[in-house]
DNA sequence: GCAGAAGCTATTTTCGAAAATATGTCCTAT
DNA sequence: ATAGGACATATTTTCGAAAATAGCTTCTGC
């Protein structure tokens, strides 16, 4: 276990047990704890520095995101990654992703179209300044997620953009794992730059069709350099 | 608070805190524990009997179901009713149901045939029984979740079937709550035929569009006699 | 009369000990 | 040798007390 390190308390919430719940979260989609590793509570504790309890209410948060698996009476461990899962994640992404993506196209206003350009150029600047593999890098991530974020943002609809929002996250773990072994990373800034384009232009059916292509070359990268490490068929 | 009283213990999971949420679940569905109720750790711990980490996980969980709200330092509380979240939630649970029902249609074989024919017979039959309002019988309500999960059974995808599920029952507390001023359940008897033959004839247009109108009118429903209680809006 | 502070109460949140359960080891009988 | 049982250890799960926080009431100064 070599979880972050007992940082400031209470970065990201009010209580603890939110607090441990979002570095827990962070530490698994980084993979900095590993697929499959039992979450024992002795060494959390140690890692975190919390209790029993809040940190099984953590757990708990977590198994209901998809990262955590809970086995009753034999303690909890962080969800393994297989090919099954990875092709669900991303069926699913692509359905979910593609609706909030037409419903933005349609509802978004001025707002939106400045924050979906101006993600953008914030994600192309970080690229300018790392050309190297960026995808390690948490600036990037933030900035790529921002942007995906922006282009959904006028969904309408808080349950499914909660379950985009889980969802990709369980797909940025496949992608840390990948970018471990990937040589270089694949050049996704023209593939994100006709996104926004199709989009601001409101071309629903090319911009749909973009992001369903930019999920799943994700997804087919991930199986590509990261199969030795995905279990299960 | 008017809760379930303590009942046999570990009735649903092995671990008390995966029964508790199970039995808190049920009391907010069926509306026993009302919406936007505050739930206090001192009433739960007697209506439970359990402790205060217990139940802290208990409501946790729910939390992620969209069934309990947490305000950090400021306790849990039952999710409100309102009518953006029914609207949220119908509208969601149209596009996850017809993606699912077409999945099940394009998979299913004769097991899934007959599971689908087999749980509207016995929804039927329970109908016979009790003309009546029964969607405040519980066996009618498990005999109904029965045969719509039925119908999607084969879509193959875990995590969409897990959050079709999670719909399913947050809509479920919009029905109950309807139920309760509705003067003559609807027929949805002809409903759930119309379904059942469509999907078993391989009609997938036919199939989705019975569905989608089915959830729509349910929710329709839902305004129509309970908009009283709906907050906002 | 009222704003704001200070203290008191109600309630949530966190903790570490104790109980319950699972896992591993060693012994015995066949 | 091996299956099965009994003990010992490791680990999770649950509990109630203690700490932290929010909310309410009262008091004071203007």
């Amino acid at each position: 276990m070599t979880a972050s390190a007992v940082k400031s308390r209470k970065e990201f919430g009010k209580t603890l047990a939110v607090d441990i719940t979002h570095r827990l979260r962070q530490d698994i989609v980084a993979c900095r704890l590993k697929p499959g590793e039992p979450l024992k509570f002795d060494a959390l504790k140690l890692a975190f520095g919390a209790s029993f309890t809040t940190l099984r209410e953590a757990l708990t948060s977590l198994t209901a995101d998809g990262l955590v698996v809970a086995e009753e009476q034999r303690g909890f461990r962080v969800a393994p990654v297989t090919s099954d899962d990875l092709i669900d994640i991303t069926e699913t992404r692509t359905l979910i992703e593609i609706e909030l993506l037409s419903r933005s196209i349609a509802n978004g206003g001025d707002d939106w179209e400045i924050a979906v350009m101006s993600t953008l150029h914030r994600l192309g600047r970080i690229e300018e300044r790392l050309p190297g593999n960026h995808v390690e890098n948490p600036e990037w991530q933030i900035a790529h997620r921002q942007f995906h974020e922006a282009l959904v943002s006028c969904g309408r609809s808080p349950t499914l953009l909660g379950i985009r929002a889980s969802l990709f996250e369980r797909a940025e773990r496949y992608r840390n794992l990948s970018a471990m072994f990937r040589p270089q990373p694949r050049d996704k800034v023209g593939e994100h730059r006709a996104i926004m384009q199709a989009a601001i232009a409101r071309d629903t059916a090319l911009a749909t069709s973009l992001i369903d292509r930019h999920i799943r070359s994700t997804s087919d990268n991930v199986v590509k350099y990261a199969s030795h490490l995905l279990t299960e068929s």
